[in-house]
DNA sequence: ATTAACGGCGCG
DNA sequence: AAAGCGCGCCGTTAAT
């Protein structure tokens, strides 16, 4: 895995593109070549080679040229994306990345100029970007000087494979079936109305609103006026979430909650969301690694991580394709097992289903209990059902709940705290240190104390559920690479390849032509495996997937 | 008129 | 359904 790797950095020069090789110490190789921008993927494409790791500033402006001209690269090193790692990691503390002044590369990365056909090598170079082999080789030099090189090594190339994933799925596209999705919509709100006017359907669940309050002017999507309406007509509510509206009878409650759920359809997903984001058949969706501080992806335009389950019988296979469909069964508890070395949670989750196992402890009494008092750990409750288990499952596994606890404590005393391969929480500001030490001195108020205490907790919440969710997204970024390299081995022989195109956090999803399903599957798995011994070496805990091959994400 | 915060809800 | 975490996006409302 680790074998000599060697960096290839590809840079705007005028109108040139400058190709430098250096070795994994950051000492040149050679002279650079000066390159066309239509000679790249060519370049690239000869100089291929699995050591060889393409370092840029940006993934998602580098790569789209090369994908277009069908040149898939192995790996790659994200100047961007890891410098945020570095930056904050406690390993690398007072190296000269973390202590550098702010530049444009720590800003967000840039939008891409629309769905990736461009070649935008043309585009000049941004202002204020560092030289790309000045920024690789301090980076280098902060991974070589801190104390766990290895751990971030693999996080800056997991990061870095996160990055090429991110913009293969979103040059690729999400199979979209607009008419279905229309077919939805229809059934569903009625026929298509211009941006701004109410369907049919909405109008007519509006009327029975406004008959059933007696409020013959109320607008439905005004909270507000809900609200008081529904306390003029005696209800005693304090919102109109529908959680609340659920527990009450009332004429009003069934066409109300109808109303909301479809109208966030419109507003969500409806005929202006296909128009905007659904081109050629594709849902081209714009993903963020690394844009959650734990490491989690994020998206950004057209709610791609947030696809209502709803939508999701639009996400259709292509006739003679499959959609393989794979999540990790119980991914946050079992990271904290293996994290924290608790083989007791080890053990629960080694026979199939991890919250069944804690319940054959004898910890807690079914298998709900089990869920919420697991969750409850990591998300750090105090209150209801799962903060009163916390006692038992600690006595059960106390290795797993020590972790999470001491991550809050050092949380709450304003300190970093740090996943497996070495991603840090961002530290608390000043305003935040501020307000602790004025509660704390003796001239705070019970207001001020009560305040300070509060985001005390907060913070410890925070960190908690920090360290189990950043090496969730670790050990899934580790699937995801190794998935990747997995399917560009594989092919039919009319030579169609399987194509990943999308992920959420715990699942992916591989568009694979018909015979290559039982294949793809396989390679999900295997990958699964992969990521839990990179991550966790001979540590005996599973990551068990569960797996569909399906025709529409409906089914999955 | 534009921007920011809020309530609400979708996802994990 | 439970209460704790992390997000993005919408329309409304308040602030500028």
């Amino acid at each position: 895995m680790q074998t000599e790797a060697m960096y290839c950095v590809l840079t705007n020069q005028g109108d040139e593109i400058l190709a430098t090789e250096l070795d994994e110490r950051g000492e040149l190789l050679g002279d650079p070549w000066g390159l066309e921008p239509d000679d790249v993927a060519d370049f690239v494409d000869a100089h291929e080679d699995p050591r060889t790791r393409w370092t840029w500033h940006d993934t998602g402006l580098a790569y789209p040229p090369i994908l277009a001209a069908g040149v898939r690269v192995e790996r790659a090193h994200d100047l961007r994306l890891c410098r945020a790692i570095l930056r904050r990691s406690a390993l690398t503390e007072g190296s000269g990345i973390a202590t550098a002044p702010r530049d444009a590369l720590d800003e967000e990365p840039p939008l891409p100029a629309g769905s990736g056909a461009e070649t935008l090598f043309e585009v000049p170079a941004g202002a204020g970007l560092p030289d790309p082999v000045t920024e690789l080789r301090r980076q280098l030099k902060a991974v070589a000087g801190s104390p766990d090189p290895g751990r971030l090594r693999l996080l800056l190339a997991a990061e870095s494979a996160g990055g090429l994933a991110a913009t293969e799925m979103r040059v690729a596209g999400l199979p979209w079936d607009s008419e279905r999705h229309r077919a939805l919509l229809t059934e569903l709100l009625g026929p298509r109305v211009p941006a701004g006017q109410r369907p049919l359907v909405l109008e007519q669940l509006a009327a029975r609103i406004r008959d059933a309050l007696d409020a013959p002017t109320l607008n439905p999507d005004s909270p507000q006026e809900v609200l008081s309406a529904l306390q003029s007509a005696g209800l005693q509510v304090t919102s109109t979430r529908s959680a609340e509206l659920s527990r009450i009878e009332h004429p009003v409650i069934e066409p109300l909650l109808e109303y909301k759920k479809r109208v966030r359809l419109l507003t969500a997903n409806g005929w202006s969301w296909l128009d905007t984001w659904v081109v050629d058949g594709r849902f081209h969706a714009d993903f963020l690694p690394g844009g959650v501080p734990s490491g989690r992806w994020a998206a950004r335009g057209g709610g791609a991580l947030q696809l209502p389950k709803q939508v999701r019988s639009a996400v259709v296979a292509h006739p003679g394709w499959k959609l393989v469909v794979a999540d990790a069964a119980q991914l946050e508890p079992r990271v904290l097992a293996a994290m924290s070395g608790d083989t007791a949670m080890a053990a629960a989750g080694r026979a199939g289903d991890l919250y069944e196992g804690i319940v054959a402890t004898g910890a807690v009494p079914d298998r709900n209990a089990a869920k919420y008092a697991v969750l409850g750990a990591i998300y750090g409750a105090t209150a209801g059902q799962s903060g009163r288990l916390l006692p038992s499952l600690a006595r059960a596994f106390p290795q797993a709940l020590g972790l999470v606890e001491s991550a809050a404590r050092a949380g709450e005393r304003g300190e970093k705290v740090t996943t497996r391969l070495g991603r840090s929480s961002p530290a608390p500001d000043g305003r935040w240190r501020d307000l602790v030490s004025a509660a704390s001195g003796a001239a705070g108020t019970p207001a001020e104390e009560s305040r300070a205490r509060s985001i005390l907790r907060e913070r410890g919440r925070f960190s908690r559920n920090f360290v189990v969710q950043g090496t969730a997204a670790e050990w899934a970024l580790c699937w995801l690479a190794d998935l990747r390299r997995r399917l560009a081995a594989l092919r039919t022989p009319e030579g169609q390849a399987p194509e990943l195109v999308y992920f959420l956090h715990d699942e992916v999803m591989v568009h694979a032509p018909e015979e290559l399903a039982a294949p793809v599957a396989e390679a999900v798995r295997a990958a699964a495996d992969s990521a839990g011994n990179l991550l966790f070496p001979g540590f005996p805990i599973p990551f068990p997937l569960e797996v569909t091959v399906v025709d529409d994400y409906g089914q999955a």
